[in-house]
DNA sequence: CTGCTAATTAGCAAAAATGCTAATTAGGGT
DNA sequence: ACCCTAATTAGCATTTTTGCTAATTAGCAG
C-alpha cells in the first residue's frame, strides 16, 4: 500500500537505513550499529519497512540480511514525480496519445 | 528541511491536497470542499505543507490561494531515487566523472 | 540439553499527529 | 460602526508513533 510507504519513508531514520543498504545487503546487527538508538528500536524501524516493502529480510542462519526493494522505492519517486506534472485535465486518452 | 517534507507527504489527505493542486492555485475554501474532514482540519493540513514549503498561499481579498511548490517535491523526489542507485563506495570524484 | 549470539516481541511511558468544536482574526460590504 | 464570509488559531481528546528495558524466539555449537 502506497500509504505504508510514505509513512515509513517519513522518519529520518528508517531513510538512513535504506541510504545504508545502498551499499548493498547488510546483517540487522551491522545497521543497527550504525545508530545511536538500542537494537529493538532498529529492530522496530526495520519492521516498518518490511511492512512497506521497502525491504526484504532473510535469515542466513544466525543472522538477518535486509535488502532494499528499489521497486517499490521508484513507485513512490514516481508517485512525487506524477505530483509535479500539470494536470490540465485534457482526456486522459488524448493525453496517453501525445 | 528535507525530514519536514517527507513528514508532510505521509498523509494520505495532504499528498491528495497536492494531486489536486496539480489544476491548478486553488483556494482553501476549495480544496476543503473536495475533503469530508472539517475545515479547521484542512487548515492544519494545509499549513503543514506550507511549513515543508510544499505550497506557497496568498491572500486574495478574502481569500487565499495555495499553490504547489514543485521544486521542493522535484528535490524530494530526487532524494528517493538517490535512494535507488548503487552506492559501490567510490572515489566520489571519480564516480561525478562517468 | 545447555549455552551463546542474533534478533524480535511484549509492555510500558513519553511524545507527536489527528481531528473535532469553539473562538478568533482578516477582509470586504453596507 | 456592523455584519458576513473566509480562514486560522486555541484547546481538548483520541490515536499513533517512538523508544526504552525486559522477556522471548531462533539458530547454531558443544
Amino acid at each position: 500500500m502506497q500509504n505504508a510507504v510514505f509513512k515509513a519513508l517519513s522518519h529520518p531514520a528508517r531513510r538512513q537505513i535504506l541510504a545504508l543498504l545502498r551499499k548493498g545487503p547488510q546483517l540487522a546487527g551491522d545497521l543497527a550499529a550504525e545508530f545511536d538508538t538500542s537494537w529493538p528500536t532498529m529492530s522496530r524501524h526495520l519492521a516498518v519497512l518490511k511492512d512497506a516493502e521497502l525491504v526484504t529480510a532473510d535469515r542466513q542462519g544466525n543472522q538477518i540480511l535486509y535488502r532494499i526493494n528499489t521497486s517499490v522505492l521508484e513507485d513512490a519517486a514516481t508517485a512525487l514525480l506524477g505530483l509535479i506534472g500539470r494536470d490540465d485535465g485534457d482526456d486522459p486518452i488524448k493525453e496517453a496519445a501525445e
